[in-house]
DNA sequence: TTGAAAGCGTTACCAA
DNA sequence: TTGGTAACGCTTTCAA
């Protein structure tokens, strides 16, 4: 590591520059207050003694940290990772940073989690989990910033929230499997209950059944898997099609169950789709024209960033978003 | 948003538990140093009144800010996305919090977002580029802190590296494919010169076909897609074999690549590998056994991240780690 | 083991 | 348009 840094203060940019350090304040936050000359020479000045400022004590003093705490159960898995990147880039155009922590999928140290990111006092907080503790509830209501809850429109939202409806998207897909003439569909997710979405998307399956006065629930979630595993695809069409035989088109509560469900049918010797058909959840990179061409569920990870990015920004008062999502048909169903 | 809120401050926690500020901060940083009762009556306070301390001001006061950035050129396409969960869980253990920056591939930038990271004086920074611009290295050589540079092993790195040889593993893999008895094999990536790794994996594709002698390099590298881009798979493999008609390998610079060839080969009614092997990069989640089942270079994206939080939360001395690769044989090779 | 005082580097507030 | 002064909330340092 390089030596041990003395930074530049402020103060040796105003005795450079002959101004006051409020001066020097002035020009880095809001230069239109500032005389153009004295900008440039308190500018020529940063420059020369290359000053970088210090936003601890820019926080501790203005109470505002420019800092956004997001909280993301995993990067892995393709799910929140274009979220993570619309946040970033649109946080970063409107001046702010971004404080990220993964929880892995670990509700009880959600306080935890939450009070740690509350310790830099962000100027606004996101979440990719809708569902909260009862500490975690406390702290974030009372955190006086604003909180979006992502990927979902909770009944209840803490403040605001971005996202879409995971039960209209699965109840969506299923009833566009059976318009294209499925008769017989089964749903293969993940059984993990903290995973509130996967169960929202099963009960929007259920929902599209009920409808349309199909058959009963034909759901398959194979245990001790990770989140998005492609072995849920592949273990959940063998016991879908051990359990019902003439099941003729599947539902996956994600498109990396669905490349599993695909594997396995190829493994079989099924054709996708005359034998069975398979849909996704997503629209990952992977499920495109020229990838798996899964048909699948589109759903707006990048602009659900963004778009919260920009509420905190704006300090919009309290909204939920409904970004909406698109059956994307490719050929797998 | 929930009312502006007035944050406790440790003075209050230190009159409720009738100690001074100097015995609560104790209690926080280091209650060894303190009673044991003093220490349980301090922590009753701090429940008691919901305190969370403010990271900001214990920073300014002791030159510490406990958090770590990270400059990524994206979080999409699956390739940093499990080293930046790496490096955010095993932070979190060390008490460190992570400052992320996806710099989108704009190296002119870069400068202003290590500055910009600067700014909150991280007790270090993690980079996934290992080429930097006059400004961005000057920036880094006198921050004063540790910085790592990952996913590569730079010939004369700035201060600590974590990674492997994009070389090498570029060369292994298509050593391998010589192995199991191919004598064309072509190499189907992107062309942009930003890509450094990518660059360099093709320089390992050209050393192995040097080395056994083979054919003249067969390198194809669609134009104007995104970063790892099926469709430069699919439309690589389509110009490969109208340029090399003979080529039964390709060797692609990333999974999500040799996904769209995958694909483009079962197009074209090709079998895999009897017709055309295929070799990725990356071992992504979709390339696993009951996924793609893709013949590929598995990298230990994961682990890079922990070692990296690792060597910063340790104060680690100046270091090069070579993490290896592995070469996974599946069925497409 | 505990406490008092003096910063840490910036910005709010008010005055000139 | 500019500057002086007093915080901001914590930790360092030194003394008790």
């Amino acid at each position: 590591m390089p030596d041990e840094r003395r930074w530049v203060r402020m103060s040796e940019v105003a005795v450079a520059a002959k101004v006051s350090t409020m001066t020097v304040s002035r020009v880095l936050r809001s230069p239109e207050k500032v005389r153009p000359e004295t900008c440039e020479r308190v500018e020529a000045a940063i420059r020369h003694l290359g000053y970088v400022p210090d936003e601890s004590a820019s926080a501790l003093s203005s109470r505002r940290s420019r800092v956004v705490g997001a909280l993301v159960s995993t990067l892995g898995g393709s799910v929140f990772a274009s979220t993570v990147d619309g946040l970033s880039q649109t946080l970063r155009e409107a001046g702010y940073q971004l404080l990220l922590a993964t929880t892995n999928y670990t509700p009880e140290l959600e306080a935890d989690f939450i009070a740690a990111m509350l310790a830099r006092r962000p100027d606004g907080l996101v979440l990719t989990s809708t569902q909260h503790t009862r500490a975690g509830h406390r702290l974030l209501r009372s955190a006086g910033i604003p909180i979006v809850e992502l990927w979902e429109l909770p009944e209840r939202p803490i403040d605001s929230a971005v996202g879409f409806s995971n039960r209209a998207a699965g109840k969506a897909i299923t009833e566009f499997l059976a318009d294209i003439g499925h008769q017989r569909i089964g749903f293969v997710g993940r059984p993990e209950p903290s995973d509130t979405r996967g169960q929202l998307r099963r009960a929007g399956y259920e929902d599209a059944l009920a409808k349309r006065s199909l058959h009963a629930p034909r759901i398959v979630t194979p245990a001790g898997l990770g989140t998005d595993d492609p072995r849920a695809g592949a273990m959940g069409l063998t016991e879908m099609l051990a359990r019902w035989p003439d099941t003729c088109a599947v539902f996956c509560s994600s498109d990396s169950v669905a490349l599993g469900a695909l594997s396995e049918a190829r493994r079989r010797g099924l054709g996708v789709p005359a034998d069975i058909a398979v849909a996704g959840f997503g629209d990952f990179e992977m499920a495109s024209e020229h990838g798996l061409a899964l048909t699948t569920v589109r759903v707006p990870g990048f602009t659900i960033g963004a778009q919260a990015a920009r509420l905190i920004s704006q300090a919009s008062k309290r909204c939920v978003v409904d970004l909406g999502f698109q059956i994307v048909r490719r050929i797998t169903a």
